[in-house]
DNA sequence: TGTACATCAGTGAACGCGCGTTCACTGATGTAC
DNA sequence: TGTACATCAGTGAACGCGCGTTCACTGATGTAC
């Protein structure tokens, strides 16, 4: 039956919340519309009430994702950490969602390619911000390819069974990161 | 009609090559088994002669296309520079199938994710070995950061539609990377 | 404010299609004598 | 070396299942008066 406006809004938020959370953990391919909807509370005829079509629905997911509230990266080492730690590794569907799909971008709709386009311009933006010392060049540089090895790493590192080798990746990015930066910082 | 011993080597192999082609192009889930097959010039049927599940034919495909002869890492600079090119940004069907599979390897079945552990650890080893300056720990850790960089900007480069954006990705991990090389070797 | 009606978000059965896998069959290969 | 037979790699039709999508229907919401 027919339900408020304000109940529809709530509806289609809620359906895109758990597609986000579906698809970082099991990628877009084994996601089928009926679980999103069903973990949404919903039945599956419904979906197209919201969304055109599931890549519709997957464009929407990636664009709420990587353009949404900011990650927050108040302490870039910190935050290096947090993301190169195994409590994010172990759980892609709280995590960074660039370092879930990106690898799944490829076979996708130009419409999700587009809006991983922009989220990746608006974190590399951030990353850019984030760093401190250098020409703008030099740091949006930086920011470029830190941000290619954490992601390079955090995939890495999920694609193998081998516990030793899941963390070695992350704790040897960590350090060879941390090397990186600490010279760096030395006086030219 | 049943073929020769020898013919039927030969038609695995085909069936291996095109998979690992068509896999590192399409994705795992985009590829079928008849795909692969007609590929390979065959009919559908057949493919259980060679392999008893499509999930069998990943993990053997992804056990040779990881672990099969060198990449030939002669000049680690050149190599690099290569590795993040256009030219193998464009050809992920002729590329290194660690940056084309490495994000699907998530929701493979586990003996597709020992092949990867496997093969990544031969990576390492050899991108270790290629290294000059440093204790061992410390040329390893290195590997595995550079790796994860590699890896990590060729599989954002593809993420994207946008050309600029794409380039950009590949040539600042590059000159990210050099700038690191030339502080690496400068005396301490 | 109250009433009558149109709208349309959500339901759940059904459709159509493509996929992985199976199977009866074929005929060249390999083997036993 | 030659012959008779068993084997089995490859063929192509068929099966079963799950998926994205459609559709007739329901009944609460929103609107016109």
């Amino acid at each position: 039956m027919r339900v408020s406006r304000e109940q529809m809004v709530e509806n289609r938020a809620r359906i895109l919340q758990e597609a986000s959370r579906l698809f970082r953990e099991h990628g877009f391919a084994a996601v089928t519309v009926a679980d999103v909807m069903k973990a949404a509370g919903q039945t599956h005829g419904g979906f197209y009430s919201h969304f055109a079509s599931k890549d519709d629905l997957i464009a929407a997911t990636v664009t709420q994702a990587l353009t949404g509230e900011g990650t927050g990266m108040a302490d870039l080492d910190t935050w290096t950490d947090a993301y190169l730690s195994p409590l994010h590794r172990d759980h892609p569907e709280q995590g960074c969602p660039t370092a879930s799909l990106a690898g799944l971008m490829r076979q996708q709709a130009p419409a999700a390619r587009e809006a991983m386009a922009k989220g990746l311009e608006t974190q590399i933006a951030r990353f850019t911000a984030a760093l401190a010392d250098g020409s703008e060049g030099d740091r949006r540089n930086e920011a470029i390819g830190r941000w290619a090895a954490m992601v390079g790493a955090v995939v890495l590192s999920r694609s193998v069974d081998d516990p030793a080798l899941s963390d070695e990746l992350l704790t040897a990015t960590r350090a060879w990161l941390a090397r990186d930066s600490a010279a760096a910082r030395m006086p030219a």
